[in-house]
DNA sequence: CTTTCGATATTCT
DNA sequence: GAATATCGAAAGC
């Protein structure tokens, strides 16, 4: 755990998760490189699962910055989030896809003797299962002091900049011009003005193979 | 290239 | 009963 990485924590998601790409989440055998995620920001976003305040399903949602949050997405894929802003904003990071650099063999045997290394941690739902995420025994752990499976480290470079100038003005320099270049976008399968132009929360590596392919929801208004 | 469909837990109507 | 922060395979253009 380091000062620069609560310090963007501390930041509701829209303003800290692009910093999370190029961080590793590292645990239980695999080390992925983050390359893409999606921001959903508590009660101001309706297609946040914190919009309608909390349930036993989201709870942990409402956790202190750093908490990992575990979903059943469609009743069967399991999506891992990384909790930030203040606790019991139901601030968290979707992370959506990522590189396997360490553990692969590991991941493969969660996800299947046939899949390419590019596609092992491509999509939440492949995510989580290539990190061998399991809902009752890690969603509410911490990814900050190693209390939990997984562990949350920046990329040298952002920590250096956060440092320096704070994780606000940080990320303004990575959106504005760092590289590799990040894209913004909506939000991939999400109904209604949420999945719009108005909520322009994904927010990728662009060019990164392991980046997953946007699909639109039939709902959505953009 | 695009669209459709099945698998199915949790939540909302 | 309907919708959903998904995925992969299959079918149609």
């Amino acid at each position: 755990m380091t000062d620069a990485l609560m310090a963007l924590l501390a930041e509701p998601a829209p303003v800290a998760a692009p910093g999370l790409l190029g961080a590793t989440i590292s645990g239980k055998g695999v080390t992925v490189r983050i390359t893409e995620v999606e921001a959903y920001l508590g009660a101001v976003d309706p297609g946040s699962h914190g919009h309608r305040g909390m349930t036993d399903r989201n709870r942990h949602l409402f956790g202190a910055p750093g908490t990992l949050y575990a979903y059943r997405s469609y009743g069967i894929h399991t999506c891992v989030n990384v909790v930030s802003g203040p606790e019991g904003t139901s601030s968290g990071s979707l992370l959506r896809g990522g590189e396997v650099v360490a553990g692969i063999e590991v991941a493969r045997s969660r996800r299947g003797p046939s899949v390419a290394d590019v596609a092992l941690a491509r999509g939440p739902g492949n995510l989580g299962l290539a990190l061998g995420a399991v809902l009752g025994e890690d969603d509410g752990s911490s990814v900050l002091d190693g209390s939990g499976p997984y562990v949350l480290t920046l990329g040298a470079g952002l920590e250096a900049r956060i440092a320096a100038v704070g994780p606000v003005a940080a990320i303004d320099e990575l959106l504005d011009g760092g590289a590799p270049a990040i894209g913004r976008g909506p939000r991939t399968g999400v109904g209604g003005v949420a999945g719009g132009a108005a909520f322009p929360w994904r927010s990728w590596l662009v060019g990164d193979p392991t980046v997953s392919a946007y699909r639109r929801h039939k709902g959505a208004v953009g």
